[in-house]
DNA sequence: CAGTCTAAAAGTGTATACACTACAGATCAC
DNA sequence: GTGATCTGTAGTGTATACACTTTTAGACTG
């Protein structure tokens, strides 16, 4: 959870290494942002502000409408394909109430569409956002079903086999504020007594 | 430049500081992906391929024109005083042929839009860009004169006073592409025997 | 009883030591 | 003379040691 405090020392003896290989992998988690490191104090999972999120999400609109509009022009037939079969785990997922899974399927769903674009530059960069918004999502508890995400990803999926690049861009952008606004943001609704708690 | 062998004891020795630290450092640029490390063979300036290249602008146009569509809605009179002070300072920068200072300027003038937007997970994501935009500059020496960029940026910012996104967006992916353009990106044009050759 | 000072314990920050891998030069076989 | 193998050296990868900071628990004072 966001504000666990990540001991060297634990890590170390959890995965039977020393210190050394601990500090290099918080050092990496610090760099995307997930891992906060405080001088002298320590390694704290990130608890990303009300702000960073809005960022984050806006960043996303920017990129993820985008990287549609751009795709319309290059996907392949098989592609979509593709993403349809996507779109079938997701809502087995969703069928079953496999929480674990559906989350990781519905993030995947725009990790997939970036890398069809062939920019592994632009792919690395919404992956790193992606992890951002999921711990986001899990210190402002999303309202926003999966069956509705669902629904939304099927929408642009449609948008994009139409080649439809002002659609597909609406769309997107819709989807990822539908994602935003269904976060517990109102700062009275946040929890800061459970949240500011650092935990370990 | 591009290719150099960067040696952790050798740098350790110029900085006065262990290895340790050194190892951090070269850590740290290898995720901005500044330095390539290469397992049990050592850390190097990175070599970003043509292929990389193409991403990294085709992402920025991606970032930046959304950047500056956005910027028109909300940008002040004082923030426009602002870019123009900038524009002077490149412009004499320019005039007095200062190499280093103009180009730090001109990517300089990138960072500051980003950084109006008052959104900082942008302005980092495009920092680390516009260096890898440098050393890209670096590796394929480019042909795009400098003042032909002031003249973009100045009309980029013209655009931004009558706020005006749709043609503030043509413009700025115009002068990204107007950049990557200028660059030796055809590989008959690329020095291979040079650019290859590990330096240090 | 609250507050503050002190001292010990725990934990981070950096340096150093050692093991292991990659490379270069020399030696040997053919 | 050419090629392969072997050995020594340089350099990276990981662990450990030590210094210093933060935290915490306890005792003492107002």
């Amino acid at each position: 959870m966001p504000g666990t405090k990540l001991s060297e020392q634990k890590l170390a003896d959890i995965f039977e290494v020393s210190r050394t290989l601990v500090r290099q992998a918080l050092n990496q988690l610090s760099r995307v942002r997930l891992v906060t490191l405080e001088p002298a104090r320590g390694a704290f999972v990130a608890m990303p502000s009300v702000d960073e999120a809005r960022q984050v999400f806006e960043v996303r609109g920017m990129l993820e409408s985008a990287l549609v509009r751009q795709l319309c022009a290059r996907i392949t037939d098989r592609q979509i394909a593709e993403l349809r079969t996507h779109l079938r785990d997701e809502g087995a997922a969703v069928a079953r109430t496999d929480v674990a899974g559906r989350t990781r399927l519905l993030a995947d769903f725009h990790a997939v569409l970036a890398r069809m674009l062939g920019n592994e530059v632009l792919a690395q960069l919404l992956v790193d956002l992606l992890s951002r918004s999921s711990l986001i999502a899990l210190m402002y508890q999303s309202s926003h079903s999966a069956e509705h995400s669902l629904e939304e990803h099927v929408q642009i999926v449609d948008a994009l086999e139409k080649r439809d690049p002002r659609l597909a861009a609406k769309l997107m952008e819709h989807h990822i504020l539908a994602v935003e606004q269904n976060l517990r943001l109102d700062p009275h609704t946040v929890d800061l007594s459970a949240a500011l708690r650092p935990q370990g």
